[in-house]
DNA sequence: ACCAAAATCGAGTGCTCACTCGACTTTCGC
DNA sequence: GCGAAAGTCGAGTGAGCACTCGATTTTGGT
């Protein structure tokens, strides 16, 4: 199908440099709303770490709160596709290794914690993304538990939902100590300790 | 000891409601650091909420750093006041009636978790108080551990060290889940299943 | 090679920020 | 009830904010 068959509309796509271009400002802008988060970073700031104008990146981000998404967006795609934890090994494995990578990756780690905070507030333009992510954290996590239920790993008297969002929130927990005192907290193993706890041991 | 002794200098006091009025606007304050964070919230959203000039809180508060760090005092100091929490009979019922207490002043635990995150960047004028109060905290708690421990309460295995960091990250993981979705996660019960889990059951 | 769209940017715009200044009013020790 | 300090505030100040506008350069399909 040709633009011609469409009509006289034939817009352009973008340049073949612009993606990558997108991907450098998205990597600034992390690194921006990392150290000051959401409000306290500004479009000047990423401009200066990208060396690139302000208005250039109101080209490809018209708003501050779409450079947000785009950055949450790449905070996903980034940790699945470069941390490399095996998935369907269960939640055990999956879980520590994750943590273990995230020692290696602070910014990123940072850039969520600072974010997920700030996202508490209703009209903050991260909230809906940070809601649907704890929903989703804690269903994944609560199947995950009731699959070693089903194996009789889980021990007696654990609740999968309460783990599940117990798992989470001392996750989140941990990596804001490890933040503020990193020789301080051991996240992986602590929680391990915490897998011990509630799970049976392997025979 | 008179003034005159002291020389010519005599500095009045402050007026009789001056204290009062300060903790008007530390209230104002904590309000409006807990909706915006202390880099999304200015002297005139508090000035709006005392009904004062903005430039009348200056005159109590020279910068928004002063504002903060007696926001940050006044919330320890209310929360202990206020909370009636029984100290001296072990970390478990003191965790849980905090907890519960916590439900019914949700502006407080806002405040404290949104400053929190902010304060990992060094250069937030929060940044010392929060890395005390954690260090604090885990000291506190690990003494709680092994308090029990010498009772034979604390589970084998488990570490009072680790066990305090963890707790403490699981506390305040859990308030910010709940104050994302209030309805999804019940703050006091998963601490309970926590302690269960670490405990040995009471004859 | 053409040329329209995409990309870049300097120079604004109106707004809010923390904070200053100078003048006025209120308190309260004497 | 005098007077000086404490308190109050309107009107700035300079800086930074997200975002706009108009003009110029770069690209790439034809």
């Amino acid at each position: 199908m040709t633009t011609e068959e469409l009509g006289q509309r034939r817009p352009r796509g973008p340049y073949a440099k612009s993606a990558e271009r997108r991907e450098t400002i998205v990597a600034a802008a992390s690194q921006v709303f990392a150290s000051h988060g959401y409000r306290g970073g500004s479009f000047q700031d990423v401009a200066n770490v990208v060396g690139m104008s302000q208005t250039s990146l109101l080209h490809y981000f018209p708003t501050k709160r779409d450079l947000l998404l785009a950055v949450l967006e790449y905070r996903d795609t980034k940790l699945v596709n470069e941390s490399g934890v095996p998935l369907d090994e269960g939640i055990v494995c999956e879980v520590l290794a994750q943590s273990e990578y995230n020692v290696g990756v602070p910014g990123l780690i940072e850039l969520y914690t600072v974010l997920a905070s700030e996202s508490i507030s209703p009209d903050h333009p991260g909230h809906a993304y940070f809601v649907a992510r704890f929903g989703n954290l804690r269903a994944g996590y609560a199947e995950g538990f009731r699959a070693l239920a089903s194996e009789g790993r889980l021990r007696p008297g654990v609740d999968p939902d309460v783990a599940a969002a117990s798992l989470v929130a001392l996750w989140d927990g941990l990596q804001l100590q490890w933040l503020m005192a990193p020789g301080e907290v051991d996240v992986p193993a602590a929680l391990r300790a915490y897998f011990d706890q509630v799970l049976t041991p392997t025979p």
